[in-house]
DNA sequence: TGCAATTATGAATACTGATTCATGTTTCAA
DNA sequence: TTGAAACATGAATCAGTATTCATAATTGCA
């Protein structure tokens, strides 16, 4: 629970943020069980020993990255939904600015995802936290009428899962993904549905 | 690759049997690294050696049993869909089965979802077998007017990754949770979406 | 500038747990 | 019934690696 510990120097700072990198690259990478600490500090170029000067265990630097992980990821895409008045067309830029997301730093995604067999508490407050913002956002606009009414945690969740499952599929597994295909279908049936309109 | 071996005696069919669920019990809960062979023979009642009979690896039965994960899914679901002549209704269908089968079976779909970091393949082959099956039977669906036009392939992905979602929020967190809520508002979103109607 | 607090180092410690193996026991086809 | 093939056992092996620690080197404030 502790670590809120910043370093006292400059030099301490900069290691910090270092090994914090480093650890991004080897747990994406090797996947937490597999990386090793001597994996980390390697990459980071420090000895063995300096990694526990900054974090207690390897668990507390995952879950700073999961930490870190929520606070990129909120602000790129509320930055991508700030300019939208259309709360419709900014679910659209919301998607679309999260697959990119995930595209730049495949392995904090990555190890959101593996946060759930590590760090469970971890990922449960990362995905709630989401959540419960969306859902705010999603009533908002439903008494707006901006979108038709519906259960805003349901549906809140549900576009998320929309928006993990594409990341998996269409970004982390393609060379070169066509954002403008997946994120235009997406928002079709988000919008739309698949039910034919009488 | 190997291990299409089935054992020579009843009592061999039996114990790989045992292993097994064993090996579900413990991996689901307490996830891979987390369990160890030990644990796995001592929930199975058996000696520690035995589990090298039937299984060459720790990752050798993991295999087995997201293998098993996909065969018990599929026909879960297919029975599911089969009686629905309607196929958006069928999507409904498919959909509560899911996630009842996850509330049935938790450490399967744990194990499923952690497959991605100890299985890759496993996983990917997992999901992409399903997503095409899927896509096929959207495909048809709208070729047949019964939905709209649009991409199978990223709608196949999009509606699992709901059912993923949903599962994870709705049923692993939720004690007593109300299926007939979430499935009813995920259906309408996936039926109507979420713009207004002109 | 001088020194107390910080930070760096990497060899040594400690422990966990997967896999093997030599030695019995059980099964079942002939 | 019987013996060769299958199967069962659990102590011993073996490897990996998280974490500690005694010993320097740096830093930055008084």
């Amino acid at each position: 629970m502790a670590n809120v510990t910043v370093p006292r120097t400059k030099r301490g700072v900069e290691r910090r943020a270092t090994l914090l990198k480093a650890a991004e690259k080897v747990i994406g990478e090797k996947g937490f069980s597999a990386a090793s600490i001597a994996d980390i500090t390697r990459e980071a170029g420090t000895a063995l020993g300096t990694f526990y000067i900054y974090f207690p265990t390897k668990e507390d630097v995952f879950r700073q990255l999961v930490l870190e992980m929520g606070h990129v990821t909120r602000t790129t895409v509320t930055k991508a939904i700030a300019g939208v008045s259309d709360r419709l067309q900014a679910e659209k830029a919301g998607l679309r600015a999260f697959l990119s997301f995930v595209g730049d730093r495949p392995s904090l995604y990555r190890i959101v995802e593996e946060a759930r067999f590590v760090d469970p508490d971890a990922y449960r407050a990362y995905f709630t936290g989401f959540a419960d913002a969306y859902a705010d956002r999603l009533r908002a606009a439903a008494a707006d009428g901006e979108i038709t009414e519906g259960d805003p945690e349901v549906r809140a969740w549900a576009l998320m899962g929309i928006a993990k499952t594409l990341g998996d599929r269409f970004v982390l597994w393609e060379e070169k993904p066509d954002l403008d295909l997946v994120v235009d279908s997406a928002f079709d049936l988000i919008r739309d549905g698949m039910g034919p309109r009488e």
